[in-house]
RNA sequence: GGCUCUAUAGCUUAGUGGCAAAGCGCCUGCCUUGUAAGCAGGAGAUCUCGGGUUCGAUCCCCGAUGGAGCCUCCA
């Protein structure tokens, strides 16, 4: 007999061998049902595994995320399943489960998977799927693994071989299907109700660019119809949050062919908004001790050979603009850093200036990949909101910790709850994109990672994210679709100081190397604001709102006291604009709600007699009447609402 | 940069191997208005560009360009 000990803590007697299934039925046929594996010590096996030994047993469904990815997995096999059964002779590479989904990376030969296929291959996976075929385990000796590849001339099973160990390799068979897969996976096929392949891609074997091109097949599975619908649905609702559309619809931004790709055009509204973002940045920078600098949009190619960007980016950023003397070439500004460094090496310095805090707006261009390119959040033209801080090494670990109070309070201010701070270092294995000597690294790295855990922030540490001259902490947001984009920044740097040959004079009259902090809160006003339409939806604070306060004249003869009511608000810096449109005060209301107004107000016979106003709230409707003064006061407490003070 | 998909009016979309449609927006007129769409009329498109097939191409094929998704990359 064998104890196995469930999550709650109770105990219970079991005979050797029995699986998780035996004891999920042990405790009722409902459950047993709805078990797509089990946690058996920490590691997740299949339900129908023997156990053996004095266990810990956790059973999981598909609201446990392993539970999940369960299904998501033995999904994969099924649509593997169904490719080879639709076209004989694909071959397959890797077919995990990811955050919603799965994909697998297939070889499809000759025949091209389009979206024309998906229905095909769902009906398939759905047919395949109600012959209840169980999944199989099968431990297999690697010789007899190589063996069974080598016969269906499968190298891309092959490959993944190589890496395993004798003895940890197992086989898995649903119905006519076999794959080497460690496992584990849902009792039978019968679990997956609903199937839907949501796009194909081309994905590179390995990751790796020189070597073949696979297809990547994405797909969703559930064990209910009802689910993919509900799955559909929140998909939908998403695409309205999405910047791209609601940027267009709320005159933010556009872009320009003729222009060119990746350059945004910022319309009034979104310039004003950002100016508005800018200048709020710019209160807390000043309170914080950062003094502003400008430098040009261009610089001379020696300043980036001495950067090192020359080097490490030149072949792939843009190329050199070449002047009408020989010899001379300037580089579009990838970064500021070097012409933040030149600014401090424009006289001596003293310690007693650091630390030494350089802001800029400065608007850098790159040369991303056309298909990288993405709406305002991946662009080749955009505006950092970037300073650097030159300080004396005793002094990094301070003014780290002070950046990531001023990353918080921006965070704070604009509603993003919702973010991972991810601390990115040098790759482990390939070190060469980075410059400088391994001991400064160590010293950053363990900066920034004393920094995080002494300011109680929940890290992530990713390897090989740094950038090529220094460690990095990274402030990460998902936009309305999921995916995840390094918004503020942070980044410890020994290497340009060294490279620029910059030095101050220390108490002791001697000269001292600074250190150089990068950082950007917002990260850049291109992605920050992006994010921030789809978090919002595009219904910003009323601080940011484009526009404040929509007044909305019942008929032309009240057309004099809403240009009175509009002129009084206007001085009290409240922006907005008067509706004079020849309509009825319905279809006012309505566009006034579709722009995703705030506040609207609504002048007709009554309030003008009165000198008042019918104030009316976005999404809430109406609510009452304000004398102009009232009303002032009113809105300028939800304005100042949602900004806190930055530093007490 | 690669793979797959895609391109029709300012926007959203329909459509056909033989005069190119609708809704919204815009303009004009009528109506004179009370908390989410008043009525009528009108202007607006070499159907992204360049080749090819065809008697004839917006439609089929090839290429370019822009866009989408993913992979790679990301100072």
């Amino acid at each position: 007999m064998i104890n196995i000990t469930l999550p709650d803590g109770s105990k219970k007697e079991f005979e050797k061998g029995i699986t998780a299934m035996d004891v999920a039925l042990s405790i009722s046929e409902g459950l047993a049902r709805n078990v797509l594996s089990a946690k058996v010590n920490g590691e997740v096996w299949d339900s129908n595994r023997p156990i053996t030994t004095d266990s810990e047993v956790q059973l999981l469904t598909w609201k446990d995320t392993d539970g999940k990815s369960t299904f998501w997995h033995s999904s994969a096999h099924l649509m593997a399943e169904a490719l080879e059964e639709l076209y004989p002779g694909v071959k397959f590479w890797v077919g995990p489960p990811v955050e919603n989904g799965f994909y697998y990376d297939v070889d499809t030969g000759e025949h091209t998977i389009s979206s024309n296929d998906f229905k095909k291959i769902e009906d398939k996976m759905l047919e395949l799927a109600r012959q209840k075929n169980e999944f199989i385990r099968k431990p297999m000796a690697k010789s007899e693994a190589i063996e069974y590849f080598k016969e269906k001339n499968d190298e891309y099973k092959l490959d993944l071989l190589e890496g395993l160990e004798d003895g940890s390799i197992t086989f898995y068979t649903q119905g006519n299907f076999t794959d080497l897969c460690r496992g584990p996976h849902i009792p039978n096929t019968g679990f997956i109700k609903a199937a839907k392949i949501t796009n194909v891609a081309g994905a590179f074997f390995k990751g790796d660019q020189s070597k073949k091109q696979l297809t990547r097949i994405y797909g969703i599975t559930f064990p209910k119809q009802g689910e993919l619908k509900e799955y559909l649905t929140m998909v939908e609702e998403a695409k309205q949050r999405d910047h791209r559309k609601l940027g267009q619809e709320l005159d933010i931004f556009t872009f320009s062919d003729k222009v060119g790709k990746g350059l945004p055009l910022w319309l009034p509204k979104g310039a004003m908004l950002r100016e508005r973002l800018e200048n709020f940045l710019k209160r807390a920078q000043l309170k914080a001790g950062y003094l502003p600098v400008v430098t040009p949009h261009i610089g001379s190619k020696k300043l980036y050979e001495t950067s090192g960007h020359w080097e490490k980016y030149g072949q792939d950023s843009f190329q050199p603009i070449r002047t009408p003397e020989e010899g001379e070439e300037f580089m579009l500004k990838p970064m500021n850093c070097p012409h933040h460094c030149e600014i401090f090496k424009a006289r001596p310095r003293s310690y007693k200036e650091l630390p030494l805090r350089l802001a800029e707006f400065g608007t850098v261009y790159r040369y991303e990949q056309s298909g990288e390119l993405h709406g305002l959040t991946r662009v080749r033209g955009f505006t950092q909101d970037d300073a650097h801080i030159f300080c004396a090494n005793n002094q990094v670990e301070e003014e780290f910790k002070k950046v990531i109070d001023l990353v918080l309070y921006v965070f704070k201010s604009l509603g993003f709850d919702d973010f991972s701070a991810q601390i990115s270092l040098r790759s482990k294995e390939d070190r060469s994109k980075y410059i400088g000597n391994d001991a400064d690294w160590d010293k950053a790295e363990e900066a920034i990672q004393n920094a995080a855990s002494e300011k109680n922030l929940d890290t992530v540490i990713e390897y090989g994210e740094a950038a090529f001259y220094g460690p990095k902490l990274d402030f990460m947001v998902k936009d309305a679709l999921g995916r995840k984009w390094q918004l503020g920044t942070i980044q410890v740097d020994y290497q340009l100081p060294n490279r620029f040959e910059l030095e101050y004079v220390g108490a002791d009259n001697q000269k001292h190397r600074p250190v150089m902090i990068h950082r950007a809160p917002f990260g850049s006003m291109e992605r920050f604001i992006a994010i921030l339409i789809e978090n919002t939806a595009g219904n910003f604070p009323l601080w940011l709102s484009p526009d404040q306060i929509a007044i909305l004249p019942i008929s032309e003869k009240y057309e004099d006291y809403a240009n009175e009511v509009y002129l009084e608000l206007q001085d009290q810096d409240i922006r907005g604009y008067v509706d004079h449109r020849d309509e009825k005060i319905g279809r006012k209301i309505r566009d006034a709600e579709v722009n995703k107004v705030p506040l609207m107000i609504i002048l007709g016979e009554k309030e003008q007699a009165d000198r008042k106003v019918s104030v009316r709230k976005k999404g809430e409707g109406d609510i009452g009447q304000f004398s102009i003064e009232e009303f002032g006061e009113f809105a300028h407490k939800e304005i100042n609402k949602n900004i806190p003070k930055f530093g007490g």
